[in-house]
This record gives structure tokens, sequence and C-alpha cells, in this order.
DNA sequence: CTGAAAGCGCTAACAC
DNA sequence: GTGTTAGCGCTTTCAG
């Protein structure tokens, strides 16, 4: 593997200036750079950035812990996610690394991706009303993006399509339907879009006059299987729903299946919509109604504010370790809600 | 940060001796090896993993570069693959660098990450007929383990499902429920395991007196849309398949709604076949007749290979550089070659 | 049993 | 413009 050193035997100059001039210092001479770029070319030279990252005391990574689990996720979701985060990080020159957090101990990876220096930053997904990452890393001034808003947390940066409004769509356009008896199947409170979108629904139907009924809600589901269950109890319920707001698409597929195992047709008899719209959401028979989310620019967009947010860091420890007062102002760019919109098919 | 040099300076010893008893070198005494480790403990000591690595010459990185456009994979199947590579790669102490390539530009990714020094192997998964990746890093005697065997390459480590015994299972299981006009959907045949698996079908079917037509083969398809698409020619032809067999579960997605699209009663009058055995598979409706690929675990025991492949050129190179004359032998304990299963389920 | 010194490859402060 | 020196944090000879 050839080194500044070698470059610098080759040409006959000291390391530093190799360094300097393959960096385009400016008070090199011109003659020099172009000797040195030349040389470093023929030769291959690719500098060795575990030798960088020690000087720069830097890792360039940027890290994600997948979800605990498959169990807690829409996969095909987050894989798309995943890519917008690892496309949007090559452009920036930052590495993408991933780790699985065991069972019972998510904090543990973290700590360690930490104090390893592993990484430079985190994106968090699936944030939670009280998430124990975002405050400790919070906490310790570590750099970190989420796909998400957090509870009792406000200058971070994150991304996050305005479930609320969302629900209100959904709620029009189910309503506007004819529909009045409305049900829905949703993640566990904890997770924080699940508590938003509750809430959104909630509020959309109530202001069209229509009652969200405790029983017509069912709980804890993250996929299919779980949307076929609670779909299944659901529509057992003596006054049963003839709409079902899954809160997301596997949730959507599943309460479908509960449908047209029962015989019911699927738009008419009973309608179902669905949250994310992943690439089969098309493809399902009916085409699922869903809620776009353009998860890979929003991988895309997280990562930049990420990449913002360890810069920034950076720049400021690097001077003199001050945090400007603006911070709030700086982070409070960094946080955007977006629009969500109802893709209309089929299924409704 | 707290480093070695805090820790020699709090138990007064050498940054030398504290590293030797942080690595419990048997030459360290059991009083300053106590007396040390408690120390590290208590100050929070973790090592700086770059400063390590550059030290080791080596990254303790696993590298896996993701397919380009998503396009190019069942995605819910890769999620999980790298799951699978992410949580063997910790077992072992290694991080796992996911990287996404560009367009046009695959093979540059895997360069630079060889040149940078950024992984100490790599994880290549669907493997082409010559693949180019395959032969670059062998060319340069770069580890990796393939999901997936190399048409034209023999000693690297693989895992592979055999597809050829997978087809003549699905063939035994189609014949025997009467269908003898027999379809199939499958990827390019530069993609190796769709070249093994259409070998395979052909001789399923010929050794059962049946002809594969060539009129009767989808070729090009990847997902969902590609197979509806393929389907909807086949199911057009004049003399159409009773039976049709994807190459993996979103093809077989796609043929199951361009058959339902046509009203044709899938697994009467239209059987589908599959193959991954994705979650949804068995959610679908109708549940998916499919071989079961344990993609997970194929991706723990291709990460092993690799470790296995990555350690024992390292404790080569680093004795003596010379390579052991039994190499082919100890490559051949690496290659796998899974027997598969048949999930029937109601598509058939 | 322990420590001093060298070096992994790179960058940066400080001369000349 | 260029070179010398130092240092990032760690491991590993080589001496004692």
């Amino acid at each position: 593997m050839v080194t500044l050193k070698d470059i610098a035997q080759k040409v006959d100059r000291s390391v530093t200036t190799v360094s300097r001039a393959l960096a385009g210092c400016p008070d090199v001479s011109k003659e020099t750079i172009r000797i040195v770029r030349e040389a470093a070319q023929e030769m291959g030279y690719v500098p060795n950035s575990m030798a960088q990252r020690l000087q720069k005391q830097s890792s360039d990574t940027i890290g994600v812990v997948a979800p605990v689990s498959s169990k807690g996720y829409a996969e095909p979701f987050f894989c798309e996610f995943l890519a917008g985060i690892g496309e949007q990080a090559a452009q920036f020159g930052y590495d993408l690394l991933v780790a699985y957090a065991q069972e019972h101990n998510e904090m543990g990876i973290y700590r360690k991706l930490v104090s390893g220096r592993k990484v430079d930053g985190f994106i968090l997904s699936r944030t939670l009303v009280d998430d124990p990452r975002a405050h400790y890393l919070h906490s310790i001034g570590f750099p970190f993006a989420a796909f998400g808003r957090i509870d009792g947390m406000q200058d971070y940066p994150y991304v996050e399509e305005d479930g609320e409004y969302a629900m209100e769509l959904v709620a029009e356009h189910l309503v506007s339907r004819g529909h009045t008896r409305i049900a829905c199947i949703c993640p566990p409170q904890s997770v924080l879009y699940s508590k938003v979108r509750l809430e959104g629904l909630r509020r959309g139907l109530e202001s069209r006059g229509i009652r969200l009924d405790p029983e017509m809600i069912g709980m804890g589901a993250f996929d299919q299987e779980d949307g076929y269950a609670h779909a299944c109890t659901l529509l057992e319920h003596p006054h049963p729903p003839t709409a079902i707001v899954g809160f997301n698409d596997l949730i959507a597929f599943g309460a479908i299946n509960a449908g047209k195992d029962r015989g019911l047709r699927i738009g008419s008899e009973l309608a179902v919509t669905g949250f994310d719209d992943i690439p089969m959401a098309a493809m399902y028979r009916p085409p699922l109604t869903t809620v776009r989310q353009p998860i890979k620019e929003i991988g895309q967009m997280v990562t930049s504010s990420l990449i913002d947010t360890i810069q920034e860091k950076y720049s400021k420890t690097g001077r003199d370790g001050l945090v400007a007062e603006s911070h709030q102002d700086t982070v409070s760019h960094r946080q955007l809600l977006l629009r969500p919109n109802l893709v209309v098919r089929n299924s409704t």
C-alpha cells in the first residue's frame, strides 16, 4: 500500500509537502503540486482512512442502529430509509455503520459506538415518547438527528411527516365515503408516531361529528400478522367497523386479508387505509389507499441535518469549545415537518 | 475521552504496562493487572478504535455493497440478509459498513473501500455468471465470501441453496398436481441463481416428460411489477400455462395478481410458486407455495466464512506471507450448498 | 515483571 | 515554498 512517505521519496520532497500538495494548500508551488499529484496518481495513492481519522479525531462515519428484531419495523420501509441515509452520507464523504441491537441492550450498543468513537453521529428512527436514546445522546452532547419528533425534547434536528395532518386527510376521505363506524390498528403508544396519529385520527373524526370508539382501537401492532389478528377481533365486534385505518401498510395488508377471509369485499364492504406507501402498496389486491411517505428522501434529509450538526459541532469545539448563543436558532432550521399526501386507491 | 496515558498516570505505571495489563498479557503481575483494570473500569476507559486499527493495520469491519437501485433486489429479503450479517459480525467484534453503489459505478465503490482500507473483507450477494466483483477481489487477494456460487471460479467461500434441487422439488410438486403446461418468470440469466434455477426447472420437468416451452419463459424480472407484466403476457398466450414458477416471492406475488385480475382462481385454475419465503409469503392471499431460504441464517453463515477467511489471511501474512499449500482444502470447508425445503401453501 | 522507544500514516504548528 | 518536529492513541520490540 502506497503511503505519503513513498510519494515523498519518489518526488524527493518531504512528507509534509506531499500532504499539503495533495490537500491543495495555497502555499505550495504550482510545480510541486503538479509533480506530487502526478506521482500520487500513477502510484495509485489513496489515503489511509484510519490514519486520517486518528489524527482528525473523527470517524467520518454515521451510525444507524437497526430496530430490535425484525418485528419492530416494517422492513421494506427501513431498507429504503437506510438507502437514503447511505446515499446522502456518501455524498458528503461519510461512511455508514449499521449495527444491530440485541433484544435487551439497545442502549449498550449506542454507548459502545460512542465510547469507541466509531461514529460521529446517529440517525434515530421510530422515536419513542420518552426516547432513552435521544436523552442519552443529548445529555452527552453527541450529535444525532431523528426521523420523528420526541416528546419533551425541543432542540434537536428531526424530520417528520405531519402525522396529525395525515390522519386529518384520512378521516376526511373515509367520512366523505360515508363511513361512520371507523376503527384503527396501531403500534404501542410508546411509539411517538403512533400516539400522534391516533390523536390526529381522533380529532379528525370528532371534528366531523364521529367519535372514535375505544373498542375500535387495536393497539400494539407492527406487522401484517398483528394487523390480521387485530382486524379479526374488530370485525367480530357486535358492531363492527366499515373502515379500518392501519398505521402502516403492513398492518393494512393484514386487515385486508382479515376482511377477505371473512368474505367482505374490500373497498365497498370494508375500507382499509395504510401508511407509508411502500412499493407493494400499489401492487396489493386491492391496491391500498395510503399516506405516502417519501422515505428515501426523508433518509436523505435527516442525514443532511445530522451532517450539518456534526460539522457545526466540530467547527465550534475546534475553535474554542464555546457554544454559540444561537444554538436554538440554528437547530430550528433543521426541524422539518413534511406535508403528507393521501394516495387514494381501490381499498377504500 | 480517557486514554491509556490517563490510566498510566493515575496508577503510576507506563502506558506499555497498562496496555499489557488490559490485554491480559501473562507477564504482568496479578497485582498490576488488578489495579489497572480497576482504574480503567472506574475511569470508563474504552480503547480508541481508530488508533487500534491504524496500528493493527486492519479495520475490523466487514463491507456490504447494497445492490444497485432498489429494483435489483427483493428488499425484504436483503434486509434480513443484512441483519444476519450484522449480528454475526458483531459476535466476532466486527463492524458492518454498508455502502450504496451508484448506478454505473459499482466497481468503483469496491475499489474505494479496498484502497482506503475501510473494510477487511466483503460479503457479495446476487452473484453474477462472470462476477466482476469476485474477479477483482480474487485478483488482488482481498477476502470475500459470497451468497451464491460464481461460474468459472472455484476456490472461494460461499453459501448457497441448491437451486437446482429446489427446482426439482417445485417440478415434482407441480407435476404431481397434474400440471403439464408450466411457465416461469426469472431474472436475467446473468444472475447466476436465475441460470441455475432455470436449468434445474428444465431438467426437473424433462425428467417427468414435460418440456419447458421457451415461450413459457418470462425473462428479466426482479420485482412484483415485473412479475405482473410477464405473467400477463404468459396468460395471454394462445396456449396459456396452468402454473407459473416465480423465481422469487415478489415475482410470484405479481403473477398471482395477474391471475386474479383475469378472474382466475389461484391455486386451482392457476398455480403459482415463489422462492425465498419472505415473511409476507405466508400472509399473502392465497398464501404462497414457495422454496424456503433461511436468509438470516445464510447471512450469518456467509459472514462466519468471511471472518474465517480474513483471520486466516491475517495469521498467514502476519507470519511470513506464505500461502499454505492446503489453501484449496481449507476453502472447500467453506463452500456450503444447503438443501432447500418446499413450503406448500394454497397458491398451488 | 516493567519501561523506554519506535512506529502505524497522517496533519499541523512552527521554523527557516 | 519547504522541511523539521510533534503528536493523534495504541501495540510491540527490545532492554533492563
